[in-house]
DNA sequence: CGCGAAGGTGAGCAAGCGCTTAGGGTGCGG
DNA sequence: CCGCACCCTAAGCGCTTGCTCACCTTCGCG
């Protein structure tokens, strides 16, 4: 699958067509040059219209960016979430947390990056609700960690410390990594997946 | 010693007095709002200074930058490079490269993540100049790194792998941390040492 | 066919941008 | 005391920005 069907299948419930080209054009240009130095002429122009149509489809060119962090988190969430809820060893789960987490990060690494490197552009109000989402994330991510030492698989001494450093290593993902790279998701995935329980000290066979 | 008086003295080697105001107001100002969203006009107005005045000094808005990119780039090269040629056991010097790394990070956290994450603001050539310095700093920490291999201390698979997400990992420090959160710059620095150590496998008393 | 809603355009407004220019103190060597 | 180098300011230039407005097309439907 090419980049550009990727890109359209990950905004799929994005209606009507328009909207979804505008959206997928502002993800591109806010992923290559940050929010405030894209204009809005830019993500028309890249989406194959007018400067006036985009304020047919969005009122402004925050809820742009709002409309593409709100999505992004809501996906993050689920990849974690779905994790938390499996079934499995907490080690299980928490390499399995990683692992989609990360090659998550690592095949949409331009939405990604928008998602978390430009939420301070974010109005104040539409801050919050995406700071919300976030705890939610780190609320999955430890209750994984939590499950593991209560069993004692896991020797962690700072569970929200260490919770904290293990979604900030993945996040991070997002900056540095490049489609032309010799990793492919899916290698960083597994590599992260490795350090991770090391993180946690997991003794079991690797 | 107040954070003003840490600004003053993280730039004391900027001369004249005025420049190193300016310098001082830019990373407040990159720092909160990005560079792109950072005027010269705010600039200069932290300064204490009319539009013009910052133009006798820079010839541009992105040569601030560039000054602030390249001090700060040097700067945490040098820590690495110190951690590296250290003496004492890998792990130790690893530690100590981290323990180091990190507080700086949290400490001047404003500067770093201008540092950090602006750098795809500079020009062609800045940016050349300051990716090589990233390059060393990489360098630095995969050479201790294969020292612990060798050593037989450290259990490495993929050392340039671990290299990537242990600076990444130290890096985002610079994102997250805050001023006002409950853990000082210190303690985060150990606490990321200790994981540090986990995540290459090193078996020592912890 | 007539018509209204939906989705688009070209032109352009007010504001703010990075940066320049002409000129005004201020202090210091001769 | 002069003259000059240095640092600074007020004003503003040319341009780009986010966004609006008057108007045009296309199309489903009675």
């Amino acid at each position: 699958m090419g980049a550009e069907a990727k890109r359209a299948e990950e905004w799929a419930d994005v209606t009507p067509d328009a909207a979804r080209r505008l959206v997928t054009a502002a993800v591109q240009a806010f992923a290559e040059r940050g929010y405030h130095a894209t204009t809005t002429r830019d993500i028309a122009g890249r989406a194959g219209m007018s400067p006036a149509a985009l304020y047919i489809h969005y009122k402004t060119k925050e809820e742009l960016l709002y409309q593409i962090s709100g999505v992004g988190h809501r996906l993050a969430l689920d990849i974690l979430r779905r994790a938390r809820e499996g079934d499995g060893s907490p080690a299980e789960r928490l390499a399995e947390a990683v692992r989609t987490f990360v090659r998550w990060h690592a095949e949409h690494h331009t939405t990604a990056r928008v998602v978390q490197y430009e939420l301070g552009a974010l109005g104040e109000e539409h801050h919050d609700e995406i700071v919300g989402l976030r705890r939610d994330s780190d609320a999955a991510v430890r209750a994984i960690i939590e499950d593991g030492v209560a069993t004692g698989d896991f020797d962690v001494p700072d569970v929200r410390g260490t919770t904290l450093a293990v979604l900030s290593l993945c996040i991070d993902v997002a900056r540095w990594f490049s489609a032309d790279g010799k990793r492919t998701p899916g290698e960083v995935g597994e590599l992260y997946a490795g350090l991770v329980l090391r993180m946690v000290g997991y003794a079991g066979q690797e």
